[in-house]
DNA sequence: TGGATAGCAT
DNA sequence: ATGCTATCCA
């Protein structure tokens, strides 16, 4: 039974209206459990992979008894949540036996009241594990500024190759036109993203704050990398350490996979994960909303422009972004808002050439 | 000889160029006389009706001798009104031979004068008469919820069924993905729609107030009810009594006649009629609109929402829209607007059921 | 942010 | 030919 309710449709609106998820995926489970509503997806070609996962506790009021995979379309989903103004009041609904999703919008003096019903389906869908994995580069910034430079750099070439160093980070593309770059520089001396519209940093749904090394990583804890929490400038070394897994491993739809069945691995939970990076209170909120990069080691890799545009349109769900890179292994491009995170794993274009080997 | 000005084209334009009319047909007489000028016209599969007047007491300036059918294509009059700017002054101008009607668009400062000669056509339409009918239930609510609701609606399926009650009004579809229903609630206690925009009560043209018993209801007098009219709360009762013309019996359009040849029946003239729903002076100017409810009768009908969905583009011609119906009698969907008004009628989807039988 | 249009798919 | 999606414009 699953009965959970936001006072505002905006996040539920932008999250799969603008978003890429169904553009990525037609249909998922929602799975929905005590720890919130989450969401995994993997593309058809299995580059891409996103995670979505709606917190428990930030709802207004949040009830599921026990594990439900509710398998949504998502066109279908979409068109429903159309018929919600920003501002109703949302009420999820699903009994136990549900073969159906209640989606209740009820205006803020509830003098107008939808309800919709959404037929579910069986997906017979893997679950992914997706070890939280420690980047050598995490740059947060502006998710406009990044929705901007693959909208640029996406009329010049089809991938962009993103190279972050000490200096900042780079994003360049070439083409039959010609070539361009972006070149983004470390905001030095501020701190990079202010942690405002990074939501409440952590609100542990259930575990306590330092429980993070549980074996089945099944909690998605947003208690991030503590020592950076705060107004510690970003350094370069290695002492940014990010609290790990277990498994250090790489995530399960790496390229090496591709071209078979997606592993398929309950072990971790749902493994959605977060990356947290750097957050300081210091300044510039408005306009500039600088560049934090915390670099363990340089990184040079190839994407896909198609997929990190399809990305980008979830900017509008939060004001910064998290480019989280290590050579050689799936990006994460992850965003964070008031309910919840949704994060996109998008392998590197060298994995093409492995994947083609393997088939 | 017709000669009519008009201050402003924004009516003109929103009439024809954002509506439904021409989506319904594709020529159709302009008629102009005494009273104003009126068009009627019904759609190909005699489904929907459309009817719309402008007053002659609402022009600057309006002359008509005599009754002047004019036959227009309603695409080639929306092109040329497309060559008028919103606050363009319009005169109309047809000589009484007139195989062409004359368009003068000025800017309100003269300096701009646009003129356009249209081709008229003979059209041998048939004039319906549509009688003054008492519905059971009238609702007036926010144009663009309408607009909102059926564009809503029509994500999920081909048709809504409209349910009316003392609680308030339901718009529920089926279809594939699931179904879905909004229901409005009566604005108990508050007036419902206040009477801003629902232009001067009554501006009697030339017919005094208490004269609607009309043998030839060519008055399209915008007197309502005038028990209602103020701060009094709706009631769901049958005293609220509209003034009723000489012909309780039902619309000529009405399905059973489907499949025939529509009526012709010139006898009441033009025929437009105003079921004027309550308005009241109170609050709530702005955002919500209220939603005002006058209920003789439980009614429960299903429509297309294709055709609804056209209606609804007429909402930027008033901030309201009012729905009359009655079991199993065509819904008339009015918009009220300073310039006189616009009605579509639309048989309910059992009739189709009736065409069926009758073919 | 919402509406309109044009292109693509069914 | 129709309906839907994606992009563009107001």
């Amino acid at each position: 039974m699953l009965e959970a309710r936001l006072a505002s449709a905006a996040v539920l609106k932008k999250l799969l209206d603008g978003t890429a998820i169904k553009e990525l995926v037609t249909d998922c489970n929602l799975e929905a459990n005590e720890e919130g509503i989450g969401l995994q997806a993997m593309d058809n070609s299995h580059v891409a992979l996103v995670t979505v996962q709606l917190e428990a506790g930030e709802f207004d009021s949040y009830r599921c008894d026990r594990n439900m995979p509710l398998g949504v379309n998502l066109g279908s989903l979409t068109k429903i949540l159309r018929c919600a103004k920003d501002n109703d009041v949302v009420t999820l609904k699903a009994s136990d036996d549900a073969d159906s999703l209640t989606l209740l919008f009820e205006s803020p003096n509830s003098d107008r009241v939808g309800e919709y019903d959404m037929k579910l389906m069986d997906i017979d869908q893997e679950h992914l594990g997706i070890p939280d994995t420690q980047y050598d580069a995490t740059i947060t910034f502006s998710s406009t500024e990044f929705a901007r430079i693959c909208r640029d750099l996406s009329a010049l070439g089809e991938s962009v190759k993103i190279e972050v160093d000490k200096q900042g980070i780079r994003f360049s593309s070439d083409g039959e036109i010609g070539n361009g770059s972006v070149l983004l520089k470390h905001s030095a001396g501020r701190g990079g993203a202010p942690a405002e519209n990074k939501p409440k940093v952590k609100k542990e749904t259930k575990r306590d704050p330092d429980d993070e090394d549980g074996s089945d990583a099944d909690e998605e804890d947003v208690k991030p990398d503590v020592d950076e929490d705060d107004v510690k400038p970003e350094v370069d070394e290695d002492e940014e350490e990010y609290e790990l897994q277990d498994e250090p491993e790489i995530v399960e739809d790496k390229p090496k996979k591709r071209g078979r069945a997606p592993a398929k691995k309950e072990t971790n939970g749902k493994a959605t994960k977060k990356v947290t990076a750097c957050k300081t209170k210091d300044g510039d909120e408005d306009g500039e909303v600088g560049v934090s990069i915390i670099l363990q080691q340089s990184v040079s890799l190839t994407f896909s422009l198609k997929y990190l545009l399809n990305f980008a349109k979830s900017a509008p769900l939060s004001k910064y972004v998290t480019l989280n890179m290590s050579n050689e292994v799936p990006l994460l491009v992850a965003f964070e808002f008031s309910q919840g995170h949704i994060n996109y794993y998008l392998a590197p274009k060298v994995s093409l050439a492995y994947a083609i080997r393997d088939l």
